[in-house]
DNA sequence: CTTGCCCCTGACGTATGGGTCAGGGGTTAG
DNA sequence: CTAACCCCTGACCCATACGTCAGGGGCAAG
């Protein structure tokens, strides 16, 4: 199948193939003589499972850091337990993501206590 | 003051001076017959006002939308209650800021909960 | 006059995940 | 053959608040 049909077949655009391609998280396809890329359902399934991967908040360099592993990932959402060293990656950036999104609330959330305390010092009458 | 003295003495950076006077938060200061900016001390509290405003989470657009009363501001970090109208716009822009900080942490706790439930999934045993 | 520090403008870089052209060529049905 | 639709690459666009560099000029001291 053409680049649109696989695209539309993992729920997503052309675009976002070719980028995946670019950044390394999907392999370069088998091109047709003409320079046309052709992808198989293995390709849209590994697609899939990209697209989850960063849907939960992973990044593109975290999913190109275990790209190596992503076919484990193809028949499940994820495999039972592969076994020791088969998940410790995986899991380990994910743990990282789930830090960086703690920082990253946490962050805000102090922001967002000082914005709502200047508010009130603002609508208080004065006290001195 | 030259606006190396100026933006040392607002605790900041000649650039984001000259970043503030192109995005309208300070008006254009004098210049020399040379060309280059004079600032007095009240343009230096004005800075202080604004950095104090992007630093509780209000975007320069925020900011931009109240100069107009910025130097109402400057005596103190707030005054006490300048009247009807003369904090509400500035109060509602700090309203809008919060909802969109509210909405953002909303949207990354979602996104913190599925990772971690997807982590969860993935280091438990197959039930099946 | 020269050294050294400061200032000027304009432009590109930063991180994210693609969207959206622009200009050119493939593919297939009528 | 041609229309209509798809694909190719390369490049710019989004939002944030500046940092950093490049190339050229000002200013005060020795």
């Amino acid at each position: 199948m053409r680049i649109g049909d696989a695209a539309a077949a993992a729920g997503t655009t052309p675009r976002a193939l070719r980028f995946y391609e670019q950044n390394d998280l999907l392999p370069p396809p088998r091109r047709t003589a003409t320079g046309q890329r052709e992808y198989g359902p293995r390709d849209v399934a590994r697609v899939r499972v990209i697209r989850e991967l960063l849907s939960v908040g992973l990044t593109v360099a975290d999913v190109r850091d275990c790209r190596d592993r992503l076919d484990l990932l193809v028949e499940d959402t994820l495999p039972p337990y592969g076994g020791p060293g088969a998940c410790a990656r995986p899991l380990g950036i994910a743990q990282r993501r789930l830090d960086a999104l703690d920082a990253e609330i946490a962050r805000l959330t102090r922001l967002r206590e000082r914005l709502a305390s200047r508010m009130r010092a603002g609508t208080e009458p004065a006290r001195s």
